[in-house]
RNA sequence: GCCGAGAUAGCUCAGUUGGUAGAGCGAAGGACUGAAAAUCCUUGCGUCCCCGGUUCGAACCCGGGUCUUGGCA
């Protein structure tokens, strides 16, 4: 049995987490893009040691910001832990807010794809050049690709091109053959919201109390490395940055992370809503982590509907 | 008190030689298949401070008022 609950950042997804996988003898699965990473611990807002050591919890700490890692990398590795906890007859509790993740393991991604460092290195450069030429080649190489994404997606566009420069075949073929874990096995899919100025309050509690916990010292250290591109744009590193380089104030740095993590949530916000098979929870602001896992255990029994937390 | 500047979208402001207005930011919604805490898309009727005047027509011109702000006292 798998559960997975998600939800945007700072709605409480990981103490409820904690305490079904306490009441289920299960562990738990990180499903966060930034947790991987050893070195980014307040900024990625990691669960504290103490926890970590009350359940078994994967997915966490797995590579050094030095090291390239992707939503194939998670997937490889998060699905070996979750078959491996169901194996010994435990539950699996998929726990996080990176959507795309999420997806990876339910859907699964296209074989082949991987990354060729050189290939990137100039296509970023030809972006950088003239974006409209590389789409052009695009429209002509792989239409379907191109009706998909936009012109101005230089992401996406170099993506595309890197595959079939790599290859020989359109990005859009190989993309037709996925297969995840979802129907194979026993599953629920929870997600978690809040109202949104509580979510937002909470939020801005959240990075003052990571300044408090030592967040410049963090971005410090870590500045000292060569980490990745990835890395270098996770929320609190560019803001925090910005501020050693004498670039803004600390309050403007404290201001820029509020405001780039709100945006963050309202994306993830949209990548949830759009998956139906998902079964929404509304908290507010008493519900307490031991309530909600409660009304998630009465689910498990019961067929899907939403549900509201007094 | 005197002289000047300003008052326009939640914020910062632009603008119309008079024909009822538009950018950036914020906010909201959306997309998403190996960077995803990324990368991108969409959405702006608002007493143009108030009252009067001129005018076919004023947010724009004129007069008065209120408030803000700079300088001088």
């Amino acid at each position: 049995m798998i559960i997975f609950i998600v939800g945007p950042t700072a709605v409480g997804k990981s103490h409820i987490a904690l305490e079904l996988a306490h009441c289920l003898q299960g562990e738990i699965v990180s499903c966060d893009a930034m947790q991987v990473y050893r070195q980014i611990t307040i900024a990625s807002d990691k669960p504290d040691n103490k926890t970590l050591q009350s359940i078994p919890h994967h997915l966490i700490d797995v590579v050094s910001i030095e090291e390239e890692f992707n939503v194939a990398s998670y997937r490889v590795l998060a699905e070996r832990a979750i078959l491996d906890i169901i194996r010994r007859g435990k539950i699996a509790v998929v726990c996080g807010g990176s959507g795309m993740y999420m997806a990876a393991l339910l859907d699964g991604i296209f074989e082949g794809g991987t990354v060729d460092p050189v290939i990137r290195q100039r296509l970023e450069a030809e972006a950088k050049d003239d974006l409209r030429r590389l789409y052009q080649r695009l429209t002509e190489v792989d239409p379907a690709s191109a009706q998909k994404i936009k012109s101005n997606d230089p992401q996406r566009i170099i993506r595309a091109l890197e595959i079939f420069d790599a290859t020989g075949v359109p990005i859009s073929i190989l993309q037709q053959q996925r297969s995840g874990l979802w129907g194979k096995q026993d599953m629920r899919l929870i997600a978690l919201n809040r109202p949104r100025h509580e979510l937002y309050s909470r939020v801005e509690a959240r990075i003052d109390e990571m300044f408090k916990r030592g967040l410049i010292e963090e971005v410090k250290a870590v500045r000292q490395k060569k980490m990745t591109t990835t890395v270098s744009k996770l929320i609190g590193i560019p803001e925090v940055s910005g501020f050693l380089d004498g670039q803004h104030t600390i309050e403007q740095a404290q201001y820029l992370m509020k405001l780039h993590t709100r945006h963050y949530v309202k994306r993830q916000l949209t990548w949830f809503r759009r998956d139906t098979r998902l079964e929404w929870i509304d908290l507010v602001q008493t519900s307490t982590a031991q309530h909600t896992a409660t009304i998630i255990k009465d689910l498990l029994h019961e067929r899907k509907s939403s549900h509201c937390v007094g």
